[in-house]
RNA sequence: GGAUGUGUAGCUCAGCUGGUUAGAGCGUUCGCUUCACACGCGAGAGGUCGGGGGUUCGAGUCCCUCCACAUCCA
């Protein structure tokens, strides 16, 4: 593949192709013409017309290779590879995603340390392990900087990035490897930090003090968008509490929660407790006034439909708080147990003892089983609990259920409590092209579902970190209320290591000194912004953004999987929407899942999980695209052996063929001195040459394989164009190269053969570039055969370049009489090269018409040699065929 | 409970705005050393289009309803 030879074309035609090898020998040929760069100069120059941009979804280095990697990854590549050769620059970066708990997790265990935010940076710092760390427990990890942990981060990610690139360089993404960026490096960070201090600066990010969710494994809070559902355990608990005229039953799974009962609440319908509202009771066992109150999310069927609102035992408990305006007894604290000392409101309740003794300090399980011990003793307990299956949310990467904590967080506006805003976010997703259509449902389901802003403050110490600090007061307490802000130009800040302007690094800490924010942005505060991080939308030195920016935003399209749409789809159309007004991207091509065989969910705990590089090594990179590309866009497909086989037999065949298509040698040499080629060009005198009814059908059917396959592309719908290009592409092998066989070889004259040899180029020629999206190597090989430049730099066929004026009636009609002639033999199990003396081609009058016109060719086909006879019939048919079988060889 | 999608041959899927006898590939069966390809070629069998109702001259396709499955949200 290094050499090409001068001498003449055939010379470069193997005597037996193979797929072998493809992906080494081409992968290096377009690494080294750099055939996928991104043409900087040209798209400047030719504005943000000329260009495609793609929003390349950042790979989570640290995570494991699947193969809906794979899956999503081909369908992009496939579009990109149209669109480039159809004329545009293609913009197609590739970026990490290094942020987040599985990447910090990985360095943590990869190198024996663990994060404290507190302390200095260490330019000497070498890390205890280098993935050879003996112990997981935290007690043994080493506390380094986050500058430090970030350092280790970068290290590491680079060696998980290869096999990443390993993989995707060998299926063949035409990525532009020189745009690559890591959510973590110094550009991400700064730009990250610079969006979100213009966010604080307009208004549109904010902190506030609020209960909201926590994980208290993790010690952080946790948005909307990383809530998972889960069913767990529980019982509920038939609980007396005491009002006037005797006892108020509830409900309740979290009998521990009582000492931080603020009301009773029922349904205002509800006749049963209609007489309660307005009235107080008081609780059990510590004996504090709470009123009985109405609102409308309590549910009236559920429990004895009458709950206890605690200062929070969940989501409606925050509601029945903020909009009936109850005091707030919280007692749970950030690591999930209760608050050691006894609360204030229940100083001299006769239940303090119990909650010193038995319940302040626990965990939320421990202080039940005494809680509710205790309720069994003094018989407000009415039966025994009953064993329930209840919803809880989770943090998606949790095990335990969240608990409701008050914190100060940073919040940016997201339409979660503002009408008009989510008017106008919904009004966002309207403005994008979904592919499919119909997942911009599930857009608007999540925007319009939103019932609070985006919490983007998390309380991890690896992340990019909030570009804050704040001035401490007289007494050394924080001002929240007038944060300090970096300079644009010094991005990227660490406040836990940096001192804002105007101070210095000795006041950290002391009064009339400063504090920094101790937390990170979440990992899609950054993310949402790939389009301004691998666009140029930051420089730094400059105020302005790179020039390129304008090039390439906002972007073409955002590809990516279904089950983001919440997080980095949404979160994306925010931050376009705040910085720049516009939507991020103009169409959003959502692929599906990948589902084992048996159409469950692949995953690592069912053992059913392939290895991309496996599947590839095994099949052929073209033969695994042919599958991905089979699976339309926003449907789950099946992981399918049987299809990426299908796929490398279309290879193989193209490789067949395609040698087979080009061994008659030049056109030219029987088209006779007429039909000489000027220098260097040899596209434009061939469609002359076809002057065969048989050839000038086959290309009016290719005519309208290239309008369909190009119209496919258009509507992003790759498999209809790859099912348009391969179906033609079986039928020209299997009924057009058998039947002009005879001819090419100049069976009947050189004007036949001229046009049988041009058309089969022509026809070549058109078929490579359509296949090309989807199977690089392939036609890159073929295509090579004959020529110096890329396949994937030629331009994308056009119905012009082949000749008009066939009818593709005729191989239709001579395709039929060759089939009905196999039948026959097949039928009589003789083999294909028996010759047939006589027969009678039974046809519908107008087929006989264009039998005639093929008849030469068909004779030749299906070895008619004799009496060949026509009648008129409803379908076509053979009669009274005579057979006379080649005799085989003696053994 | 709500939203979205799916249900067509043993399997994986096409079937776009309703129009001959519902298609493809895989698998299966029967054949064929055929001069590009045995990693091949040819031929065959295989379907009450999830159920029911309706609109229409005509429904896999449109409408209603029910069922099943999947995902997301409660």
């Amino acid at each position: 593949m290094t050499e090409h030879p001068s001498s003449p074309r055939a010379a470069r035609i193997p005597d037996r192709p193979s797929l072998d090898g493809l992906e080494d020998a081409w992968g290096q040929v377009w690494e080294q013409d750099g055939t996928f760069a991104f043409p900087r100069d040209a798209a400047l120059a030719a504005g943000r017309d000329s260009v495609f941009s793609i929003d390349t979804p950042p790979p989570t280095a640290s995570g494991s290779l699947h193969m809906g990697h794979v899956f999503s990854y081909t369908h992009t590549d496939c579009m990109a590879r149209y669109k480039r050769m159809a004329g545009l620059h293609v913009f197609y970066p590739i970026g990490w995603d290094d942020n987040g708990l599985p990447t910090e997790k990985r360095v943590q265990n990869y190198y024996g340390v663990r994060g404290d935010a507190s302390l200095p940076y260490d330019p000497d710092f070498q890390p205890p392990f280098r993935g050879d760390a003996k112990s997981s427990r935290a007690a043994d990890e080493l506390p380094i900087s986050r500058q430090n942990f970030i350092e280790l981060c970068d290290e590491l990610t680079v060696e998980d990035e290869k096999a990443f690139e390993s993989l995707f360089r060998r299926l063949g993404f035409s990525l532009d490897w020189s745009i690559s960026y890591r959510t973590i490096d110094d550009h991400s960070r700064a730009t990250s930090q610079q969006a979100f201090l213009r966010n604080v600066q307009r208004g549109e990010a904010y902190q506030a003090e609020a209960p909201g969710l926590w994980d208290v494994t993790f010690q952080t809070a946790v948005a909307q968008a990383e809530l998972e559902a889960r069913d767990y355990p529980g019982a509920y608990h038939r609980v007396a509490f005491h009002g006037a005229d005797g006892p108020v039953h509830i409900e309740t799974t979290r009998p521990e929660l009582i000492p931080s009962c603020v009301a009773l609440v029922a349904h205002p319908d509800d006749e049963r407790y209609r007489p309660l509202f307005g009235s107080t009771v008081r609780t059990p066992l510590f004996d504090v006034e709470v009123p009985v109150v109405a609102h409308p999310a309590a549910e009236m069927d559920k429990g004895a439909g009458i709950a206890m609102c605690c200062t929070f035992g969940d989501l409606t408990d925050v509601l029945w708080w903020r909009e009936l305006r109850l005091p707030t007894r919280s007692v749970v604290t950030r690591t999930g147990r209760l608050q050691t000392e006894l609360p204030e409101w229940l100083a001299g309740s006769p239940g303090a003892d119990l909650y010193t003794e038995q319940v302040g300090g626990k965990t939320a399980f421990s202080a039940r089983e005494a809680i509710v011990g205790a309720l069994r003793e003094s018989g407000d307990l009415d039966g025994e609990p009953v064993p329930t299956q209840r919803k809880a949310n989770f943090y998606e990467r949790g095990e335990k259920p969240l608990e409701i904590v008050t914190t100060r967080q940073w919040y940016i506006r997201n339409g979660g409590r503002e009408r008009e805003l989510n008017d106008r976010l919904v009004a966002q997703g309207r403005a994008i092209e979904f592919h499919p259509a119909f997942m911009r449902s599930r857009y608007a389901n999540w925007v319009e579902g939103l019932n609070g802003d985006w919490l983007v403050s998390r309380q991890r110490f690896f992340g990019v970190p909030i570009p804050v600090w704040y001035p401490l007061d007289a007494d050394g307490e924080p001002d929240h209320d007038h944060p300090i802000l970096p300079a644009e130009a010094d991005l990227p800040v660490d406040p836990a290591a940096q001192a804002p302007p105007g101070y210095t690094e000795d006041r950290r800490g002391t009064p009339g000194g400063f504090v920094g924010d101790p937390d990170v942005l979440d990992t899609w505060a950054t993310s949402s912004l790939t389009p301004q991080i691998a666009g140029g939308w930051r420089v730094p030195g400059s105020a302005d953004p790179d020039p390129l920016f304008a090039a390439v935003f906002p972007m073409d399209v955002r590809p990516q999987a279904h089950d983001i749409i919440r997080t980095w789809l949404f979160a994306t159309v925010v931050r376009s929407f705040y910085e720049h007004g516009t939507v991020p991207w103009t169409d959003a091509a959502i692929s599906g899942w990948i589902l084992d065989p048996d159409r469950k969910k692949m995953s690592k705990s069912k053992g059913n999980v392939v290895t991309p590089e496996d599947v590839v090594k095994e099949h052929s990179a073209d033969a695994v695209r042919y599958w991905a590309a089979s699976g339309r866009l926003g449907t789950d497909a099946a992981y399918d052996v049987g299809q990426m086989k299908v796929g490398r037999r279309l290879a193989i065949k193209i490789l067949n063929a395609s040698k087979f298509a080009l061994s008659f040698g030049d056109p030219l040499e029987v088209a006779g001195d007429g039909a000489r080629l000027p220098e260097g060009h040899d596209g434009d005198v061939l469609p002359d040459l076809v002057t065969d009814p048989l050839d000038l059908s086959v290309l009016a059917m290719l005519r309208d394989v290239v309008e369909r396959a190009t119209a496919g592309f258009e509507s992003w719908d790759y498999t209809r164009s790859l099912e348009a290009t391969e179906s033609f592409f079986w039928t020209f092998c299997d009924d057009y190269l058998e039947l002009v066989k005879d001819r090419a070889y100049g069976g009947r004259g050189d004007a036949g053969a001229a046009s049988a040899r041009a058309t089969l180029r022509l026809a070549l020629d058109v078929v490579l570039r359509l296949f090309a999206p989807v199977l690089p190597y392939v036609t890159e090989e073929v295509w090579r055969w004959t020529r110096e430049d890329s396949v994937h730099l030629a331009s994308w066929p056009t119905v012009d370049e082949l000749p008009a004026g066939g009818d593709p009636a005729v191989l239709q009609a001579v395709g039929a009489a060759l089939a009905v002639v196999r039948k026959a033999k097949s039928e009589a199990k003789v083999g294909m090269r028996a010759e047939v003396p006589t027969a009678t081609i039974v046809a519908p009058a107008d087929l006989i018409a264009h039998l005639h016109t093929g008849e030469a060719d068909l004779r030749a086909a299906g070895r008619l040699t004799g009496t060949l006879d026509y009648a008129e019939g409803e379908t076509v048919a053979t009669r009274d065929v005579e057979l006379v079988p080649v005799a085989k060889p003696a053994r």
